[in-house]
DNA sequence: GTATACTCTGAAAACGCTTTCAGAAAACGC
DNA sequence: GCGTTTTCTGAAAGCGTTTTCAGAGTATAC
């Protein structure tokens, strides 16, 4: 027989099913009606002989990858794992693969062509910090779909943005303290340079502050990196400094869980010495103790929205230019509040119920 | 000039170079030894046409893509962070492309056939409960590339597999619990349905009770999911059905969570009423309160360990059949230790030199 | 019953690379 | 100097699809 040890190809098939490579070709993809019969022999052949296309030829033919490309900086931190899971979910119901690809090591070593790029994807989610400004120019004035993740891009170029209200997110937060629980030295742990949520949060951050005429301090500001550790050290260093201060605003949750261990370490007591906020809402942000009090940004969804606009893009549609999500306060316990009522209530009913 | 408005090929290079198209594939792949004059001319001409090769075009005919599949069930929890980040990173030094597919949807609608396979990917990195054994099998019979990640695989199939030492995890943590603890009445909770290193974890406990002459209870074991949510209802359910115990082992960290809230919420105190354990070592797992103790697995470390294991495959070299990594036990306070002694002098020594 | 319009089909031309093959030129051995 | 290697190079043949094009039937309109 014609059982040659290489797989199958559209070949094979046509010949099993006698009939031409067109043929099979249009019933794999059903651009245009086939014979119900002969169509019917060619998905028995291709059973039969477990056929399976091989991607590359038909992206070679058809000029269409049927991937998205995702680049970010560095795969780390609890605010990941959402996000790509919004990605991927949404991805699969458009049923574009995925391909992943941080800049970690690229940056260091630029000439390592990156793979990424108008050949190997039909369209490009870049995570903040990820490519600088002239690759962008580039995919831009190719005319790639391109859709920034967190990040405005430069001002000549209109590329899509999807984005968070960092900015009333952060003066939230920073009212909340001021008015419901009276700080005034609220410290603000900076995000990684250059990274533009933090440069945001920072905004509302101040303009929180100046509402309530409490006068910018300098002093109070370090960095975060949002990273536990890189906020832990900033904490400590001011606390080694003697930095007086009786909040922080920790610029998202990984590095509040940093600001909570260098607190505790130094003996101060959440809430009651220093106020603690973070952002995101992170999975853990509830399992800190005392939970924390932060900022509900809609990661996962995040990723969603991004994969449906540069799906209009590739589709040749016009493309959200911003589109930005709302966040919202999750009022917990780090913040002085109490235990939320609902679930302090449940628990007491619980326990009288189950406690004979 | 010849500015057509498509991007430009190898041709466009060869042509702007004054070679044949053959050199140009020589000089990109370095295959070959170019006469240095000829190399230079080419490089410079892809340099002023910013050419890049097309992907699709070098592995149909190349018959290699270079890209390297991660197949899971979905993405979830906090340990699927570091196990991408070290698989990320170990496929980028190898210079291979990641493409992620996760598995949530196609179960439900498995004619949605999956892309990654024998013709997208190179080799294959299958995470446990995505594939099924036929599946697995048929791979396995046309020699394909595939490593399972904390999975072993059907008798059959001599697949390579990396996971961890969970029964020696775990009786460690159980082991402890008892000798220094005096634990008797210790929870187990499950992972997802048929997951091995559930298996293997319940293995360890189970061992270590017999160790220890304490009879396995039935009524000790339920359900957690390797899931915060899951684990809280789980543990809610035993306190309601007045089920007498006095440490959980949680399966793993996020379900440690869970029980966390549970207990606190029931107003049991940990680790005094019960002390609860976990497994994985997740980054939040110090941050629990109290630190929860747990079990280090080296998740980054399989992943890349993965990575390089169907590199070999790949390369058509011998695999290692098992790489089992060792776990080490994490003692924190969640066990009823006290504060880890280098921690709390570190912090006796920095209170006092910077209280004034 | 013929002209016209559809519907379906196969041949063949891309798609943009890698790789084989054989030849030209240069280097080497004696 | 004249064969014999060795080194480099270009022509051309794939790789396995999709897609265009034109043609063969078949249905519809009159």
């Amino acid at each position: 027989m014609h059982s040659k040890n290489h797989p199958p190809t559209i070949a094979d098939v046509a010949e099993h099913a006698r009939v031409s490579i067109a043929t099979v070709s249009r019933v794999l993809n059903g651009t245009v009606p086939v014979q119900a019969e002969k169509a019917e022999r060619v998905r028995l052949a291709m059973d039969e002989l477990q056929f399976v296309p091989r991607t590359a030829a038909r992206v070679l033919a058809s000029k269409r990858t049927h991937t998205i490309g995702l680049i970010l900086p560095e795969i780390s931190g609890a605010f990941f794992s959402p996000m790509l899971r919004g990605i991927e979910a949404q991805a699969h119901t458009i049923d574009y693969d995925l391909l992943i690809h941080s800049m970690h090591a690229t940056l260091s070593n630029p000439h390592h062509s990156s793979p990424l790029g108008e050949h190997n994807t039909d369209g490009l989610l870049v995570f903040t910090n990820s490519l600088d400004e002239s690759q962008l120019a580039r995919l831009h004035k190719l005319n790639f779909p391109v859709v920034l993740l967190h990040q405005t891009p430069p001002d000549s170029l209109n590329i899509p943005v999807i984005t968070i209200e960092n900015k009333d997110g952060a003066a939230m937060l920073i009212n909340h303290l001021i008015e419901i629980h009276e700080r005034r030295r609220i410290v603000f742990l900076q995000g990684p340079q250059g990274h533009e949520d933090s440069h945001w949060r920072e905004r509302g951050y101040r303009e929180a502050l100046e509402a309530h005429q409490i006068p910018f301090d300098a002093a109070l500001i370090a960095s975060g990196g949002f990273d536990d550790e890189e906020a832990f050290t900033s904490i400590q260093q001011m606390l080694l400094d003697g930095i007086d201060f009786d909040a922080v605003f920790a610029g998202d949750d990984d590095a509040a869980a940093g600001v909570f261990r260098a607190l505790k370490l130094a003996g101060r007591l959440i809430p009651q010495d220093v106020a603690v906020v973070g952002f995101d809402d992170v999975p853990f942000a509830r399992y800190l103790a005392p939970a924390l009090t932060t900022v509900r940004a809609p990661i996962e969804e995040v990723g969603r929205e991004a994969v449906r606009q540069v799906k209009h893009l590739m589709d040749g549609e016009q493309a959200q230019a911003l589109t930005l999500m709302r966040t919202e306060l999750v009022i917990r316990e780090s913040c002085g509040c109490p235990p939320a009522s609902s679930e302090s209530i449940q628990s007491v009913e619980f326990l009288s119920s189950t406690r004979r």
